[in-house]
DNA sequence: GCGCCCTAAAATGCATTCATTTTTCAGGCC
DNA sequence: GGCCTGAAAAATGAATGCATTTTAGGGCGC
């Protein structure tokens, strides 16, 4: 699916500590975007396809942090972002305030926008978030499962396990996640969702690594709580579901603070400030 | 404390029926305040104390949704309300922004903001979230309750129970909500605090009249919950707790979903829409 | 050399202005 | 009378401009 968007697509920032640096100096008519407003005619063909700007804007800083081409505790530059996204500063401007109260930015009073650093401290809060919205999912699924939903679950359930056997990380992740997704979906509650989303678009820019592959008691333990997963679902057992649920989360969380450790162990850094 | 903003403090609307209506003609010199900008001479004295208008004008404007000045359903009147608050339309429409991604307004491309409605199957999800944070709390605080935590919220509960014996209703809201903010606030988390302190003001908006006196069953079953909730709590039962209070928010629903019934069977109106 | 003060440059907050879209509503047609 | 048409008015989205605050340098004294 190819880019839809007005705005322009380009490398923002290559350095990772908090001084923002351009890549190459501002050309509007290389990378950028003409500008839209009154001087230039705007195109009137299909120039903003989904929608105005400030969504747009919004989707597109969203990305740049979790995906961290926006560094954490890198100051937002404002001026070079409009400069790079083709826009003025009040839409952008807009989405920041938006990003402030996803908590994925902090604002300083006259002072601009950073990047929210991911302590340990605030990773261990949204993983227990994200555990707390998930046991609430497998309470809520269990009420309104219908055996269709439960068929599709069971069967990502034994194409996980053949990922497990198979030692098949990136299958076992994907199917991971398709499952603790249509959990959630199962749960049919619109505004648990869009909160799940929130939450796991915080988490996922931590990007700890989950690697199993090194931590096979884990992978082993985690198998072991799927199965216990699709079992309480099967009962509908939803206050043990929930249990379990967050217990899963929890571990989750051990293991890939525990391979954090390691790695910090075995070769010091000083990111973590 | 006074109100310390800079901002004007006049009733906004007064129909309820999603056409806004002016209450009263604009005339900056009675009821607005004098525009800040580069005209007229801002003052330097204490002028936006608590900070920049963005985060004033959100308050305000949350407030004013919650407390029904906008009722839901209605259009935001940008352009009055900037007369009112004295200020141009770029904080405000920040503000809205900020409103949308909190599920307060809902933002139509090119036709502005609506408050949102608040329809029946939105407020049973919000109080399965509810439910679900509050569970999550429980939990937590199980884990790291001190005593002296405990203690303040054993009495709190007994003074409660003083409250219900006297059929005090109100004095039995107030220490009910300081019970269940003091499990939040024991949890330490503070994303699940912030998140609970978003859902409770969504909540809030519904005002259904949970009117314990015309329910005595509900009320007293509410009591003896609460005998749970503290149990649980004082045998640091986590996943007990946790089972608990999604329950006792489950049953709070029920009972104000019942009144509702009944006042929408004595009296029918036609706001369901 | 190091720290302090002062000035210039940049960044920020907000107001204002411009271009478009939506809404309103008067007039004409059926 | 009701309904469509279309132009004026209002509302919205975004850009630009101005005032203020913060930051960056540079000169000075210690």
């Amino acid at each position: 699916m190819a880019n839809t968007s007005t705005l322009g697509r380009t490398t923002l920032l290559d350095r990772q500590d908090g001084r923002s640096q351009v890549v190459a100096p501002f050309d509007p008519s290389s990378e950028g975007v003409p500008p839209r407003g009154r001087g230039s005619g705007t195109l009137p063909g299909r120039d903003a396809p989904a929608g105005h700007l400030h969504g747009e804007v919004l989707t597109r800083l969203r990305d740049y942090i979790v995906e961290g081409e926006l560094p954490a505790g890198a100051r937002v530059p404002e001026r070079l972002l409009c400069e790079r996204l083709g826009i003025s500063r009040t839409p952008l401007r807009e989405a920041l305030k938006v990003l402030a109260a996803e908590g994925l930015i902090d604002l300083l009073p006259n002072r601009g926008a950073r990047v929210r650093r991911l302590d340990e401290s605030e990773l261990i809060e949204l993983f227990d978030v994200m555990g707390g919205l998930e046991a609430l999912a497998g309470r809520l699924a269990c009420e309104n499962l219908t055996d269709v939903d439960f068929d599709a679950i069971e069967r990502l359930h034994h194409e996980m396990y053949g990922h497990y056997l198979r030692r098949d990380l990136h299958g076992y992740f994907a199917c991971n996640q398709a499952i603790h997704q249509a959990i959630v979906t199962a749960a049919r509650n619109a505004t648990l969702s869009a909160t799940y989303a929130t939450f796991a678009g915080r988490v996922r820019r931590a990007r700890y690594s989950a690697n199993l592959d090194a931590d096979r008691d884990r992978w082993g333990e985690a198998m072991r709580e799927h199965e216990e997963i699709l079992d309480a679902l099967h009962r509908r057992a939803g206050a043990e579901l929930s249990d379990i649920l967050f217990r899963h989360l929890r571990n989750k969380y051990r293991s890939a603070a525990r391979q954090t450790a390691e790695r910090v162990q075995a070769k010091p850094v000083h990111d973590l400030t």
